[in-house]
DNA sequence: CATCAACCCTGAGAGC
DNA sequence: TGCTCTCAGGGTTGAT
Protein backbone atom coordinates (compact mmCIF):
# COMPACT_ATOMS: atom_id res chain seq x y z
CA UNK A 1 0.00 0.00 0.00
CA UNK A 2 2.25 2.69 -1.14
CA UNK A 3 2.48 5.91 0.93
CA UNK A 4 4.45 8.80 0.69
CA UNK A 5 7.82 7.37 0.81
CA UNK A 6 7.15 4.09 -1.11
CA UNK A 7 5.60 6.38 -3.93
CA UNK A 8 8.86 8.80 -3.00
CA UNK A 9 11.09 5.47 -3.83
CA UNK A 10 9.62 4.53 -7.02
CA UNK A 11 9.54 7.90 -8.46
CA UNK A 12 13.32 8.30 -7.61
CA UNK A 13 13.93 5.35 -9.07
CA UNK A 14 12.50 5.50 -12.25
CA UNK A 15 13.69 9.14 -12.23
CA UNK A 16 17.37 8.14 -11.24
CA UNK A 17 17.57 4.59 -12.78
CA UNK A 18 18.31 3.66 -8.96
CA UNK A 19 19.27 -0.17 -8.02
CA UNK A 20 20.17 -0.92 -11.74
CA UNK A 21 17.09 0.20 -13.13
CA UNK A 22 17.05 2.77 -15.79
CA UNK A 23 15.96 5.78 -15.73
CA UNK A 24 13.28 7.11 -17.88
CA UNK A 25 14.02 11.00 -18.27
CA UNK A 26 14.73 12.24 -22.15
CA UNK A 27 12.45 9.09 -23.35
CA UNK A 28 10.56 9.43 -26.18
CA UNK A 29 6.46 7.61 -26.13
CA UNK A 30 6.14 5.76 -29.29
CA UNK A 31 2.57 3.74 -27.94
CA UNK A 32 0.44 3.15 -25.66
CA UNK A 33 -1.80 -0.06 -24.70
CA UNK A 34 -4.35 -0.24 -21.81
CA UNK A 35 -5.78 -3.36 -21.23
CA UNK A 36 -8.09 -2.23 -18.18
CA UNK A 37 -9.61 1.07 -19.25
CA UNK A 38 -10.95 2.28 -15.54
CA UNK A 39 -7.04 2.51 -14.95
CA UNK A 40 -7.13 5.33 -17.33
CA UNK A 41 -9.10 7.83 -15.58
CA UNK A 42 -8.44 11.02 -18.22
CA UNK A 43 -8.95 11.56 -21.11
CA UNK A 44 -10.00 8.71 -23.33
CA UNK A 45 -7.74 6.04 -24.95
CA UNK A 46 -7.80 7.44 -28.42
CA UNK A 47 -7.18 10.96 -27.12
CA UNK A 48 -4.59 9.55 -24.90
CA UNK A 49 -2.47 7.81 -27.69
CA UNK A 50 -3.00 11.31 -29.53
CA UNK A 51 -1.07 13.19 -27.25
CA UNK A 52 1.24 11.63 -25.75
CA UNK A 53 2.74 9.79 -28.92
CA UNK A 54 6.42 11.89 -29.34
CA UNK A 55 6.15 13.35 -26.13
CA UNK A 56 9.80 13.37 -23.94
CA UNK A 57 9.91 12.62 -20.45
CA UNK A 58 11.80 15.99 -18.70
CA UNK A 59 10.78 15.28 -15.28
CA UNK A 60 9.34 12.08 -12.70
CA UNK A 61 8.79 13.27 -9.10
CA UNK A 62 6.24 12.87 -6.61
CA UNK A 63 3.36 14.97 -5.26
CA UNK A 64 1.38 13.66 -2.30
CA UNK A 65 0.86 9.89 -3.27
CA UNK A 66 0.79 10.98 -6.80
CA UNK A 67 3.68 9.96 -9.39
CA UNK A 68 4.03 13.06 -12.08
CA UNK A 69 5.87 12.78 -14.94
CA UNK A 70 6.31 16.28 -16.89
CA UNK A 71 6.37 15.85 -20.31
CA UNK A 72 7.30 18.41 -22.97
CA UNK A 73 3.76 19.22 -23.50
CA UNK A 74 1.43 18.19 -20.40
CA UNK A 75 1.80 16.05 -17.60
CA UNK A 76 1.24 12.10 -17.29
CA UNK A 77 0.50 11.26 -13.73
CA UNK A 78 -0.22 8.19 -11.56
CA UNK A 79 -2.06 6.93 -8.28
CA UNK A 80 -0.78 3.96 -7.14
CA UNK A 81 -3.41 3.20 -4.36
CA UNK A 82 -3.30 -0.08 -2.93
CA UNK A 83 -1.89 -2.49 -4.86
CA UNK A 84 -0.32 -0.07 -7.89
CA UNK A 85 3.20 -0.29 -9.20
CA UNK A 86 5.54 0.99 -12.05
CA UNK A 87 8.07 -1.02 -13.58
CA UNK A 88 10.84 -0.47 -16.42
CA UNK A 89 11.85 -3.28 -19.06
CA UNK A 90 13.29 -4.03 -21.97
CA UNK A 91 10.70 -4.03 -24.49
CA UNK A 92 12.31 -7.24 -26.24
CA UNK A 93 12.92 -10.42 -24.35
CA UNK A 94 15.94 -12.70 -24.41
CA UNK A 95 13.69 -14.67 -26.93
CA UNK A 96 14.31 -11.78 -29.32
CA UNK A 97 10.48 -11.24 -29.18
CA UNK A 98 7.97 -8.51 -27.78
CA UNK A 99 7.75 -9.11 -24.22
CA UNK A 100 4.05 -9.98 -23.45
CA UNK A 101 1.78 -8.39 -20.91
CA UNK A 102 1.12 -10.10 -17.40
CA UNK A 103 -2.02 -10.92 -15.79
CA UNK A 104 -1.68 -8.02 -13.65
CA UNK A 105 -0.26 -5.56 -16.02
CA UNK A 106 -3.08 -2.51 -16.97
CA UNK A 107 -1.29 -0.50 -19.20
CA UNK A 108 1.99 -0.21 -21.14
CA UNK A 109 3.59 2.38 -22.12
CA UNK A 110 6.82 2.27 -24.67
CA UNK A 111 9.76 4.32 -25.79
CA UNK A 112 12.07 4.64 -28.91
CA UNK A 113 14.47 4.00 -26.40
CA UNK A 114 13.45 -0.09 -26.42
CA UNK A 115 11.98 0.24 -22.61
CA UNK A 116 8.76 0.32 -21.56
CA UNK A 117 6.82 1.30 -18.36
CA UNK A 118 4.15 -1.05 -17.17
CA UNK A 119 1.53 0.04 -14.68
CA UNK A 120 0.48 -2.87 -12.69
CA UNK A 121 -2.03 -3.01 -10.28
CA UNK A 122 -3.51 -6.11 -9.07
CA UNK A 123 -6.71 -4.63 -7.14
CA UNK A 124 -7.37 -2.01 -10.01
CA UNK A 125 -7.58 0.76 -7.87
CA UNK A 126 -4.77 2.45 -9.11
CA UNK A 127 -5.17 5.38 -11.85
CA UNK A 128 -3.51 6.81 -14.68
CA UNK A 129 -4.32 10.72 -16.04
CA UNK A 130 -2.85 12.70 -18.49
CA UNK A 131 -3.85 16.41 -17.80
CA UNK A 132 -2.56 20.08 -19.36
CA UNK A 133 -2.67 21.33 -15.42
CA UNK A 134 -1.16 19.49 -12.69
CA UNK A 135 -1.97 22.52 -10.32
CA UNK A 136 -5.47 22.00 -10.95
CA UNK A 137 -5.66 18.56 -10.77
CA UNK A 138 -3.89 18.75 -7.43
CA UNK A 139 -5.63 21.93 -6.32
CA UNK A 140 -7.22 20.26 -3.48
CA UNK A 141 -4.14 18.70 -2.11
CA UNK A 142 -2.65 19.65 1.52
CA UNK A 143 0.68 20.96 2.14
CA UNK A 144 4.01 18.30 1.65
CA UNK A 145 4.38 17.15 5.37
CA UNK A 146 8.29 17.31 4.58
CA UNK A 147 8.21 21.33 2.90
CA UNK A 148 9.88 23.23 5.34
CA UNK A 149 7.08 25.88 4.67
CA UNK A 150 4.89 24.28 6.81
CA UNK A 151 5.74 25.29 10.03
CA UNK A 152 4.98 24.06 13.30
CA UNK A 153 2.80 27.09 14.06
CA UNK A 154 0.93 26.71 10.36
CA UNK A 155 0.10 22.75 11.43
CA UNK A 156 -1.14 23.47 15.07
CA UNK A 157 -3.58 26.57 12.97
CA UNK A 158 -4.65 23.92 10.71
CA UNK A 159 -5.56 21.49 13.24
CA UNK A 160 -7.27 24.17 15.26
CA UNK A 161 -9.20 24.98 12.47
CA UNK A 162 -10.93 21.49 12.11
CA UNK A 163 -12.91 20.40 14.89
CA UNK A 164 -11.92 16.14 13.82
CA UNK A 165 -10.65 13.27 15.05
CA UNK A 166 -7.02 13.18 14.31
CA UNK A 167 -6.14 10.10 12.62
CA UNK A 168 -8.60 10.19 9.48
CA UNK A 169 -7.69 14.27 9.46
CA UNK A 170 -4.18 13.30 9.21
CA UNK A 171 -4.84 10.77 6.00
CA UNK A 172 -7.07 13.53 4.73
CA UNK A 173 -5.16 14.56 1.13
CA UNK A 174 -6.58 17.82 1.28
CA UNK A 175 -5.71 18.36 4.88
CA UNK A 176 -2.13 16.46 4.67
CA UNK A 177 -0.33 15.17 1.33
CA UNK A 178 1.09 11.52 1.67
CA UNK A 179 0.20 9.84 5.57
CA UNK A 180 -1.43 6.64 4.82
CA UNK A 181 -2.82 3.99 7.36
CA UNK A 182 0.98 2.65 8.33
CA UNK A 183 3.13 5.89 8.35
CA UNK A 184 -0.33 7.54 10.52
CA UNK A 185 -0.28 4.98 13.01
CA UNK A 186 3.69 4.86 13.29
CA UNK A 187 3.35 8.65 13.74
CA UNK A 188 0.67 8.86 16.39
CA UNK A 189 3.21 6.17 18.49
CA UNK A 190 6.06 8.28 18.19
CA UNK A 191 4.28 11.57 19.10
CA UNK A 192 2.18 9.57 22.36
CA UNK A 193 -1.54 10.74 20.47
CA UNK A 194 -3.97 8.96 20.85
CA UNK A 195 -5.70 8.17 17.03
CA UNK A 196 -9.43 9.50 18.84
CA UNK A 197 -8.33 12.88 19.79
CA UNK A 198 -9.96 15.77 18.45
CA UNK A 199 -7.81 17.61 16.44
CA UNK A 200 -8.10 21.23 17.70
CA UNK A 201 -7.59 19.94 21.17
CA UNK A 202 -3.97 19.80 21.08
CA UNK A 203 -1.51 22.07 22.44
CA UNK A 204 0.99 24.14 20.48
CA UNK A 205 3.55 21.49 21.98
CA UNK A 206 1.91 18.55 21.02
CA UNK A 207 1.49 19.77 17.29
CA UNK A 208 4.38 20.41 17.23
CA UNK A 209 6.05 17.13 18.47
CA UNK A 210 3.67 15.31 16.44
CA UNK A 211 4.72 17.53 12.85
CA UNK A 212 8.05 16.22 14.24
CA UNK A 213 7.19 12.50 14.53
CA UNK A 214 5.21 12.55 10.92
CA UNK A 215 8.65 13.74 9.57
CA UNK A 216 11.03 11.49 11.45
CA UNK A 217 8.59 8.25 10.26
CA UNK A 218 8.69 9.41 6.51
CA UNK A 219 12.07 10.27 6.94
CA UNK A 220 13.01 6.71 8.04
CA UNK A 221 10.45 5.11 5.75
CA UNK A 222 12.32 6.72 2.60
CA UNK A 223 15.04 5.94 4.06
CA UNK A 224 14.04 2.20 4.05
CA UNK A 225 12.63 2.35 0.55
CA UNK A 226 9.53 1.89 1.84
CA UNK A 227 7.57 -0.14 3.79
CA UNK A 228 7.43 -3.93 2.65
CA UNK A 229 4.29 -4.87 3.95
CA UNK A 230 2.01 -7.90 2.55
CA UNK A 231 2.71 -9.65 -1.19
CA UNK A 232 1.72 -5.64 -2.23
CA UNK A 233 5.07 -3.95 -1.92
CA UNK A 234 8.00 -5.29 -2.13
CA UNK A 235 11.93 -3.90 -1.45
CA UNK A 236 11.52 -1.74 1.44
CA UNK A 237 12.91 -2.77 4.95
CA UNK A 238 10.89 -0.26 6.99
CA UNK A 239 8.03 -2.84 8.29
CA UNK A 240 11.25 -3.99 10.72
CA UNK A 241 10.71 -0.80 12.52
CA UNK A 242 7.42 -0.72 13.03
CA UNK A 243 6.41 0.29 16.67
CA UNK A 244 2.58 -0.49 16.27
CA UNK A 245 0.98 -1.07 12.79
CA UNK A 246 0.10 -4.62 12.74
CA UNK A 247 1.24 -5.62 16.14
CA UNK A 248 -1.82 -6.06 17.75
CA UNK A 249 -1.74 -7.96 20.86
CA UNK A 250 2.38 -7.65 21.01
CA UNK A 251 4.06 -5.93 23.27
CA UNK A 252 4.47 -1.91 23.09
CA UNK A 253 8.59 -1.30 22.59
CA UNK A 254 8.35 1.63 25.18
CA UNK A 255 6.07 0.57 28.05
CA UNK A 256 5.23 -3.24 27.45
CA UNK A 257 1.99 -2.78 27.34
CA UNK A 258 -0.19 -4.92 24.69
CA UNK A 259 -0.69 -2.98 21.62
CA UNK A 260 -5.09 -2.71 20.56
CA UNK A 261 -6.75 -2.66 17.19
CA UNK A 262 -9.45 -0.27 17.08
CA UNK A 263 -11.23 0.54 14.29
CA UNK A 264 -11.60 4.94 13.36
CA UNK A 265 -12.50 6.19 10.32
CA UNK A 266 -13.17 2.76 8.57
CA UNK A 267 -9.46 1.83 8.84
CA UNK A 268 -7.69 -0.57 11.33
CA UNK A 269 -5.75 1.56 13.96
CA UNK A 270 -3.06 0.35 16.28
CA UNK A 271 -1.77 2.07 19.25
CA UNK A 272 -0.50 1.43 22.55
CA UNK A 273 -3.04 2.27 25.25
CA UNK A 274 -1.10 3.59 27.75
CA UNK A 275 1.38 5.30 26.07
CA UNK A 276 -1.41 7.20 24.01
CA UNK A 277 -3.58 9.08 26.45
CA UNK A 278 -7.28 10.24 25.26
CA UNK A 279 -7.47 12.29 28.24
CA UNK A 280 -8.23 16.00 27.01
CA UNK A 281 -10.55 14.56 24.06
C1' DC B 1 -18.74 20.66 8.73
C1' DA B 2 -18.25 15.89 10.56
C1' DT B 3 -19.35 11.12 10.26
C1' DC B 4 -20.60 6.98 8.15
C1' DA B 5 -21.44 3.49 4.64
C1' DA B 6 -21.03 1.78 0.15
C1' DC B 7 -18.24 1.09 -3.67
C1' DC B 8 -14.35 -0.22 -6.44
C1' DC B 9 -11.25 -5.10 -6.59
C1' DT B 10 -8.42 -9.21 -5.46
C1' DG B 11 -5.54 -12.41 -2.82
C1' DA B 12 -4.96 -14.29 1.48
C1' DG B 13 -6.34 -16.56 5.41
C1' DA B 14 -9.90 -18.67 8.23
C1' DG B 15 -13.56 -21.88 8.76
C1' DC B 16 -15.75 -25.87 7.38
C1' DT C 1 -8.25 -31.04 -0.59
C1' DG C 2 -11.18 -27.54 -1.90
C1' DC C 3 -14.91 -24.69 -1.34
C1' DT C 4 -17.06 -20.37 0.64
C1' DC C 5 -16.70 -16.35 3.46
C1' DT C 6 -14.58 -12.28 5.24
C1' DC C 7 -11.40 -8.76 5.23
C1' DA C 8 -7.91 -4.96 4.12
C1' DG C 9 -7.07 -0.81 2.07
C1' DG C 10 -7.10 4.81 -0.53
C1' DG C 11 -10.09 7.65 -2.19
C1' DT C 12 -14.65 9.08 -4.07
C1' DT C 13 -19.48 9.70 -3.58
C1' DG C 14 -23.77 10.19 -1.45
C1' DA C 15 -26.65 10.12 2.77
C1' DT C 16 -27.42 11.68 7.51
Amino acid sequence: MPELPEVETIARSLREGAQGGVSLLGCHFTSVQVSWERSLATPSIGELEHRIIGRCIVDIGRRGKFIVFSLDRDWLVFHLRMSGDLRVEPLIGDDHLIKPLGPYDRASFTFSEGVRLVFEDTRKFGRIWLVDSVDRMMSNLGPEPLDPVLTPEIFHQRLKSRHRQIKPLLMDQSFLAGLGNIYTDEALYLARVHPLRRSDSLEFPEAELLLSAIRQVLRQGIKSNGTSIDWVYKGGSFQNTLQVYQRTGESCRRCGTLIERIVVGQRGTHFCPVCQVLDPQ
